[in-house]
DNA sequence: AACTGTGTTTTATTATATGAAACACGATGA
DNA sequence: TCATCGTGTTTCATATAATAAAACACAGTT
């Protein structure tokens, strides 16, 4: 065996994140074909993972999907995490505030993935999904998040950057990526300018741990007619300020927020 | 091996369970001492996972805790669920309606599990939270799930039901969660009268598909204050109303809403 | 009635996972 | 400063668990 990690636990990954993509269950067969694992290896693989709820069988047509406990395990992990504990109030008051929807995001290689959003009523639908990713590079999130990366990381992390024009306002290069970097840190909030989805603007704030290290952003996003470019000092404001609270729940000593 | 499925798929969900109940990671030592496994195996075990993204290794102290892959594959899948796509705006207008947050939930065994939930504004902290379980007997969800049940497996369900005392009001014998299931089938929507959480009352009403079938339920969650027992019936209506619409959207024919 | 494809079970084989041993390293205490 | 201890990591002989080929059961189709 090669140096790949335990081959059966790879082929147990690979059945849930093909059962993951699909909206229909799927049957042993074509499992087994998607996956290059002959037929009743797969059943074998499946019975376990059902039997521990991670997968279920329908009973119906016999085939297979998700399972409920990958909700389960996901929701009790997110409930753990302090950093979301904590964020919570800060972020109902940015809604309450803006009145638009308020995100908690972390970096995950080149994108920002979401683990808390707190939906604001009579809102337009966003992007935003907890546990969704969007790149780093075109979201507000995500520039908050480079900001607080040293100058090697930064760059290596705009070298790995995929650039896709998602609207005609994306960023499409790495020089113009570390100049918005740079004015990031000049200002003290990201904003993504319809660089992602067409008529949605979004403001997003770092947060601090105790170490003084960017572990998180937040963010407030909506309607191009409510989150204006006219109004970015002061939404900025508002988001710096939930985000420099939860920062100071995290144990952030420095005086100084932002500490670019 | 005996048929107790595939072992080292076991293993690997041992691991993954025990770190989901943890709020700090764990060393490779202790994780190997709580699953049973030497430490060299749960270190390849761990590796492969992390190599995936299911588990995290935490570089500062070497520690392992679960990965945000959980949290993406579960996204994922609930995203796809044609009911929860589909109950959105319902859901939204009940809270908008009420005021008070909106849920969805299936049954799983003898518990009802949250699949989504919206918010309101300025409302009390609830339990309820997606992917968290919640005991049938005892909750406005779990009963109205339970009312959909034939004869034979709704007492199968109650046989199985560990009651417990959760408040004053908790239902805590067979024969009084049947009564309470026939009054739901009776008033077309279920109530829970502070029996899990005091202080707090919900109703809920019940979701079918297109064969009939009773595959979900809504509800409405708040301060009893606001959740009155005066405003039952029309709070019920608003309930039933949004359970009804979801309904006809997995195809639900039958002109009599609820089909108890 | 025959055929086809899927799901399920059995079992001989062997490839993989295992764990014992050894090593590296950091923390601790004498 | 050095010895000890406990943890994390790697190696590798081998036991065993996982595999997949074969066979069977079954439902749908022609």
């Amino acid at each position: 065996m090669t140096d790949k990690g335990v081959q059966t636990i790879n082929r147990a990954l690979d059945i849930i994140e093909i059962l993951s993509m699909e909206r229909q269950g799927l049957g042993v067969t074509e499992i087994g074909n998607r996956t290059g694992l002959h037929k009743s290896t797969a059943h074998r693989l499946l019975n376990t993972l059902a039997e521990r709820g991670y997968i279920e069988r329908e009973p119906q047509n016999g085939s297979y999907r998700l399972g409920l406990k990958f909700v389960e395990v996901s929701s009790i992990y997110l409930n753990k995490i302090e950093l979301k504990t904590e964020a919570q109030p800060f972020l109902r008051k940015l809604v309450e505030t803006v009145g638009q929807p308020a995100h908690l995001a972390i970096l995950n290689g080149t994108d920002a993935i979401y683990i808390e959003k707190i939906e604001a009523l009579s809102s337009i639908r966003l992007y935003s999904q907890i546990g969704r990713r969007i790149p780093a590079y075109c979201s507000a999130l995500g520039k908050a998040l480079m900001a607080g990366l040293n100058e090697s990381d930064l760059n290596k992390l705009a070298d790995q950057t995929d650039f896709y024009p998602y609207t005609q306002n994306t960023i499409l290069n790495k020089a113009d990526l570390l100049k918005s970097v740079d004015l990031v840190r000049k200002k003290g909030y990201a904003v993504d300018d319809e660089e992602h989805d067409e008529g949605v603007r979004c403001i997003a704030a770092p947060v601090y741990d105790y170490t003084g290290r960017i572990i998180a952003s937040v963010s407030t996003a909506g309607d191009k007619k409510i989150i204006s470019k006219e109004r970015d000092d002061e939404i900025g404001k508002y988001v710096k300020e939930a985000a420099e609270g939860i920062s100071r729940r995290m144990g952030y000593t420095n005086p100084v927020y932002p500490a670019f």
